[in-house]
DNA sequence: AATCCACAGGAAGTGCTGGGCG
DNA sequence: CGCCCAGCACTTCCTGTGGATT
């Protein structure tokens, strides 16, 4: 291959993509399929903002996929074209934002007033927002997403603020609209919180495999040049996602790696077989990443389930591991966190979906947590081993 | 029916980092 | 400068409990 060629290869575009960006989960569409229902009405409820009038509150529920934030996304881009700067927007991701300084930190911010990260007493950051807004005197509507997050792990006192903001504005109005992908969320509420929060309420229902294929094509379209895709590409991404809760943002993320690889490989074509390895490349990235970023003492824990089960331990409790895990930790020098920690440390890797936890009680032998790991051992090795230190572990263990 | 194991998991506090504010 | 704040990882102390065994 000679220069000229190696370098019109590169500089050449995608043979396959047209525009790689429009398969990216944060980039909202000119049209969402079979979402006409849930865009009229939150704009039916958010319209009176237009006219000066405070819209109701709106709760908004629906599982991962199932284009809650898009819709919403697309309902504000839509009204604040026309609103021009007689209404405020904020968008807020509460997973991110998952503290109630943070949270109004980042309202503050939208209204142009910075606030630092740190330093500030909550009531104080509370202050500067409910000044600033009030001196704008104008409709501010407040996307909290993901808000279940933020109440989990900081309670609803924010909400409680926010929701009862208006009491202490004078020429300034807000509307909540929170958005949850955990159906029993309401029950953390506080009776007052709930009841302003759900004035209005939008349910999202999963997308069918039907659905699904819908939403690809319409995406591939703008994506991908006419015909790389293999005529079975579309139904397959459609359908691993359906099995998964009709997960759109799923069906997307494998329509994307499948025909990163197929680029990466060199094909014209997009097919069946780069669908398969981009499924098993995401379950895999997950988990591997996941790991890696995890303190000292989580890998440690996991690592003392990693060997255990290696071993051919059954039904780990939370003893087992803490043992083992001392006895690691001792090996390497480190001195061991207490069993308290290491059980919230348990109940972490089960919610990261590392580990598999459940509390059992195996009567007289006492009230224990039952341990398995969730993923292939190989994938924990592969999370382990950029970590020289566990290396080290690894090896002096197994001597 | 009572007991008692082996923890679960709540509450409060500590020590540290990285930052205010006057 | 001294005193305040949030957030994190962790400790200390604690009360609670499902169900096999006595």
């Amino acid at each position: 291959m000679s220069l000229d060629e190696l370098f019109e290869r590169f500089a050449a575009q995608s043979r396959i993509f047209k525009d790689r960006d429009k398969l990216l989960p944060d980039y909202v569409p000119s049209e969402l399929p079979h979402r006409d229902n849930q865009v009229l009405q939150l704009a039916k409820i958010l319209a009176p903002a237009l006219a000066g009038s405070r819209p109701s509150n709106v709760f908004i529920y629906g599982l991962t996929g199932t284009g809650k934030t898009a819709v919403t996304k697309y309902v504000l881009r839509k009204l604040s074209e026309k609103a021009q700067d007689r209404v405020i927007f904020s968008y807020v991701n509460c997973r991110q934002n998952d503290t109630s300084y943070r949270v109004l930190a980042e309202l503050a911010r939208s209204l142009g007033t910075r606030i630092p990260f740190t330093g500030l007493a909550t009531s104080e950051v509370y202050k500067r927002f409910l000044s600033a807004l009030d001196r704008r005197g104008r409709i501010m509507v407040v996307v909290l997403d993901e808000v279940d997050h933020l109440v989990k792990k900081s309670g609803d006192d924010v909400l409680y603020f926010l929701t009862r903001i208006n009491e202490q504005l004078t020429s300034s109005r807000l509307s909540l609209i929170g958005i949850t992908n955990d159906l029993k969320f309401t029950e953390f509420l506080d009776a007052r919180v709930k009841s302003s929060l759900c004035e209005e309420e939008l349910v999202f229902p999963p997308y069918t495999a039907r659905e699904l294929e819908d939403i690809l094509r319409q995406r591939a379209s703008e994506a991908f040049y006419e015909g790389v895709l293999a005529p079975e590409v579309i139904p397959m991404c459609a359908a691993i996602a359906a099995k998964q809760n009709g997960d759109a943002r799923l069906a997307l993320d494998l329509l994307l790696k499948a025909a990163d690889i197929a680029e990466r490989e060199g094909a014209e074509r997009v097919t069946a077989d780069h669908v398969r390895q981009a499924q098993k490349e995401i379950e895999k990235n997950v988990t591997v990443d996941v790991i890696k970023s995890m303190p000292l003492h989580v890998k440690l824990v996991l690592l003392s389930v990693y060997l255990l089960e290696k071993e051919g331990a059954k039904n780990l409790t939370t003893g087992t591991i803490y043992n083992k895990y001392v006895e690691i930790a001792k090996m390497l020098g480190v001195d061991p966190v207490t069993q308290r920690r290491v059980s919230d440390i348990i109940n972490e890797l089960d919610m990261a979906g590392i580990v598999n936890a459940r509390v059992v009680s195996l009567g007289r032998y006492g009230r224990t947590k039952v341990i398995r790991l969730s993923t292939s051992l190989k994938n924990i090795e592969e999370g382990l081993s950029e970590d020289l230190f566990m290396l080290g572990a690894i090896e002096l263990t197994t001597r």
